[in-house]
RNA sequence: GCCCCCUUAGCUCAGCGGAUAGAGCAUCGGUCUUCUAAACCGACGGUCGUAGGUUCGAGUCCUACAGGGGGCGCCA
């Protein structure tokens, strides 16, 4: 990355510098570099020389010039192909202008290595998990989901990129009483789908689309749960049940282009002993006490844990947090996974510091489970927000949701914002502004390049393609400013990815999709890309449109977003025809 | 009462210690005989909630306060 390499430049510049005797002989503070946002303070800068003068002055070297400190840096710079021009400007900036014969040549780096331009492999080596959605497996999702699927997906994406290996996990709840009611409530549709007069419980699911689950499983089973009593019943449709709405499940999310590695059922952590097992474990650690009739874990004695937590109820039943604490003994213990990210709403905010109780009870180190917490999507129609239940069946769901205004147009919008943001999502908006929505803006300008590439091989240019012989000695002709901004653009998609995974959030993605699309357009207006009467610089200019697209296809798969290859609009195509 | 998040342009939001705070939408102008006008160019628009503090430097870090949202069960 040409950040690192600069900061490696710097690096060796003040220990050449000090070997000199040109700086003195202080260990310096660990060298920044920075993206200046202003034109014209170079594509780099570094603010050593600051930070360094102010170290000298407070270990009582005394007053120092900055300006000094950065002269000394860059007179003793070792040369390196990609830095053109250094500068000293400000109160002791060093800026970095990028060279231009070496941008030149990246076009040839990034049209090599095409869709695996931008993995920098930081993550080699380390198995991560992230677990998400994980919405109570009793019907169809809320569309609030739909932001913890796409922050999930996506994330997973940038993680694999950059070369984590990565497990999508859904936890699916179905071990607790919610459970419970669904399969009551399942129980009730379909007595009645048969004829008998059996209510839906009061704390059942009333949605319609109960009726449906139990349409399914007149038409596989028939009626011979009714030649049971009704918990004979209840418990044989669980599984039945499960099955139904985990392909419902399944096939929403995939709605959305999300697909999940592994289901993990709660139930299994007690079928197979492990809420036991965790349990056990804790309480050889001292770390559960016996109280009023109840097993408690001590969490009040880790920092932000107020009060301790019931694992096991005084009925003997084990409570939800025992399940949570076996089913990350699991990630931790049994599937050892280096680091695991769950996708939580705002809503679980309270169980956070209980997690990282559970961690260090656990004896292993909290930072290995990160709790990504995104806010609400506040859904807005006719000016006002909607606000449902999935109880009482009037919910509306990530399907609606995706038919109404796309998959696309929703995972761009979902990921436009921080995930601590409250999204106010209003659909009105979503769906009078269609066409002024920004993914369309990012699909177009991929599409747009498509029809470039292809009209250019219409009119018997060359198709971009590297050639360690041919590319170098064109891309030399790119010396248009509108041509180095733009792989100027193309190279930030690097720091735009370890942004990424610094923070666990991909929204830096979009906003950089954007940009890279505006930067090309000016592109494509200042600089006529297919030309025959100019083979030649057609060639390199076709070749920087190639990486263009390369990258911008990139990011589109790291959104979890289509690619199209051509867009038209209905009157525009009714011209055409 | 305690804890967490938010407050930046008319609206929706970026910006996570650097040099003159940005984008989209909205509003108002201007661009299609030429590789897709779902595009481009220009204009308008901000005492970054308030008050202190740390720093050579603060929208960014700390403290207090105000407003908005969420969370504090032998629920999940």
């Amino acid at each position: 990355m040409v950040r690192d390499e600069i900061k490696a430049l710097v690096e060796a510049a003040i220990t050449n510098a000090q070997d000199a005797g040109a700086l003195p002989d202080f260990s310096m503070p660990p060298v920044e570099i920075l993206r200046p946002k202003q034109e014209g303070h170079g594509d780099y800068s570094s603010n050593i020389a600051m930070i360094a003068a102010a170290a000298a002055r407070k270990a009582g070297g005394g007053k120092v010039n900055p300006r000094q400190i950065a002269q000394a840096i860059v007179d003793h710079l070792p040369a390196d192909a990609l830095v053109g021009k250094t500068e000293i400007a400000g109160p002791g900036f060093i800026n970095f202008y990028l060279a231009d014969d070496w941008l030149q040549q990246q076009v040839g780096v990034i049209v090599e290595q095409g869709d695996k331009f931008g993995n920098l492999g930081q993550g080699e080596g380390q198995y991560w998990q992230v677990e998400f959605v994980s919405a109570n497996p009793t019907g169809p999702i809320h569309y609030g989901g739909a932001r913890n699927a796409a922050l999930g997906d996506s994330l997973s994406n940038v993680l694999e990129a950059a070369g984590y290996r990565v497990q999508r996990e859904y936890y699916v709840n179905d071990g607790g009483s919610q459970f419970d009611h669904f399969a009551a409530t399942l129980y009730a549709r379909y007595a009645q789908l048969l004829g008998q007069d059996v209510p839906v419980p009061e704390d059942g699911y009333q949605g319609e689309y109960m009726i449906d689950y139990a349409r399914t499983v007149v038409h596989e089973y028939g009626d011979r749960f009714l030649q049971m009593d009704r918990d004979e019943a209840i418990d044989a449709l669980k599984p039945i049940g499960e099955d139904i709405v985990l392909a419902a499940l399944k096939k929403e999310l995939a709605g959305m282009g999300v697909i999940f590695d592994n289901w993990f059922r709660e139930q299994s952590l007690y079928d197979e002993g492990l809420v036991q097992q965790a349990l056990d474990y804790l309480d050889e650690r001292g770390e559960l006490v016996r109280r009023d009739g109840a097993v408690w874990f001590l969490s009040s004695k880790y920092p932000k844990n107020d009060k301790d937590t019931v694992v096991v109820r005084s009925t003997g039943k084990p409570t939800y947090f025992a399940g949570d604490i076996a089913y990350h003994y699991d990630k931790f213990f049994r599937r050892k996974f280096d680091k695991v990210v769950n996708v939580w709403s705002v809503d679980h905010q309270g169980h956070v510091a209980r997690m990282s109780a559970m961690m260090q009870a656990f004896g292993l180190d909290p930072d290995r489970l990160v709790i990504l917490m995104y806010d609400l999507v506040k859904l807005i129609r006719d000016g006002k927000e909607v606000k449902l239940s999935k109880r009482a069946g009037n919910l509306i769901t990530i399907d609606d949701v995706v038919k109404e205004v796309g998959a696309d147009a929703l995972r761009f919008n979902l990921l436009t914002r921080a995930p601590e943001s409250t999204i106010e999502f209003d659909l009105d908006l979503a769906i009078a502004q269609e066409k002024e929505n920004p993914v369309f803006y990012v699909q177009y300008g991929h599409a747009r390049i498509c029809s470039i590439l292809e009209k250019a091989s219409e009119k018997g240019l060359a198709t971009p393609e590297h050639d360690a012989k041919r590319t170098p000695a064109r891309l030399v002709l790119l010396t248009h400013p509108s041509e180095l901004t733009l792989i100027r653009k193309l190279l930030g998609l690097e720091e735009q990815i370890e942004t990424a995974i610094e923070r666990l959030s991909p929204h830096n993605l979009t906003h950089y999709a954007i940009d890279l699309t505006k930067t090309f357009s000016a592109f494509y207006r200042d600089c006529y890309v297919a030309d025959p009467e100019n083979p030649e610089l057609s060639e390199a200019r076709l070749l920087l449109s190639q990486a263009t697209r390369i990258v911008l296809a990139k990011i589109l798969a790291l959104l979890g977003i289509s690619a199209p290859e051509q867009m038209w609009l209905e009157d525009k195509k009714d011209l055409i025809d």
